[in-house]
DNA sequence: CGACACATGTAACACGTTACATGATTTG
DNA sequence: CAAATCATGTAACGTGTTACATGTGTCG
């Protein structure tokens, strides 16, 4: 929902079409995100369709312009202001990955776990060249930046702990899978 | 893409039909992250359709088994070994709403960010809470809590680092808009 | 018997992606 | 004029979600 919401935010400072969403979306986000032209309108018309917009027909004009009605607005504010409630957390493909390598016969997860650490370090090193680059400040570009760089340094430590939480499982015996009781674990449900 | 290739996953130990396939989904990610069953009924005809699973027809049986085929075992090895070529990287949600909401007049960055923050907050302390419960060890358990610890403590500093930011821009004056360059940001596309 | 869990599906919808189709306007 | 860009869309597909429909088996 990401884009449907911040689609309702450029219009709150304004009417705008389509092809200027996009170009502002863009721009609002560093130029790092491209945002395809053909979902701009698609959710438009969903927009439109559940009330938080409208459109000026634009038959006769040259472009067809968006207004957020006062919906849109309310709806906005929601968005900004209620994190959102996670539970369950989203899945994880990384994660589902190193956990489900465990399982599959003749699979080295230590190999897996490196190829992935070394991605990410390279990638860490690529935002960080782009980050020194002598520039004006540019809050979008630095906010994604630092978001990328936090994020991925996150991703490089969790692999880390898993690197020795498998190492440390390896030695274990592994724990009879019949008798073991599971509950769902519930966080904030 | 990661139900599927867990799928795959599990299928790799020995035929299993659909209800076992999301016990064993969700006991292999700790029980928290749930796996609605339509959607492995669905994977797995998709999975077919795809040359990656074979079913036994499963008719006079009282189960429809799948097993993975040769095709299925190679693109499985793909999957866990080739980390997946980010570029452009994801869009953020949450990057997403703090930065268009400084686009949206009459918004109170600084107080979406805090309440942003304090949710991360709890939902770190909660999980911490389950991670110290008195248990044997369980692996997918571990792993899980520790991604969620790591990836909401970097979402922490990344609010922290935003609301400096934040602070920072509204001193100095709005560049100019129009005259800017903007060049589309690149790494590793 | 009736309620419940197992087991397999289907349908409708939301969001996202890529590709294609169509005109108008600008620019070399 | 020809090519590129602007501008608005549509179509097809993949993944994911929730809800519904249908049978079977078990257990109080």
């Amino acid at each position: 929902m990401s884009v449907r919401h911040a689609l309702l935010a450029l219009l709150s400072e304004g009417p705008r079409y389509g092809m200027q969403l996009r170009e502002d979306f863009e721009a609002a986000t560093g130029d790092v995100w491209p945002l395809n032209v053909g979902q701009v309108y698609t959710t438009l018309q969903r927009l439109e369709r559940d009330g938080l917009v409208e459109s000026d027909g634009g038959d006769d004009e040259q472009h067809k312009s968006y207004l957020i009605t006062a919906r849109g607005r309310a709806e906005l504010g929601e968005w900004l202001h209620m994190p959102p409630g996670l539970a369950p957390p989203p899945r994880d493909e990384l994660v589902t990955k190193v956990l489900l390598a465990v399982r599959v016969p003749g699979t080295d997860v230590h190999e897996v776990i490196q190829a992935h650490r070394r991605q990410v370090v390279e990638l860490m090193q690529e935002w960080t060249r782009v980050k020194e680059e002598p520039a004006e400040f540019d809050l979008p570009l630095a906010l994604v930046i630092d978001s990328e760089l936090t994020r991925l340094g996150a991703v490089a430590r969790w692999l880390d702990l898993a690197d020795e939480h498998v190492r440390h499982a390896a030695a274990e015996p592994a724990p009879a899978r019949g008798a073991k009781l599971r509950r769902r674990v519930v966080v904030r449900r």
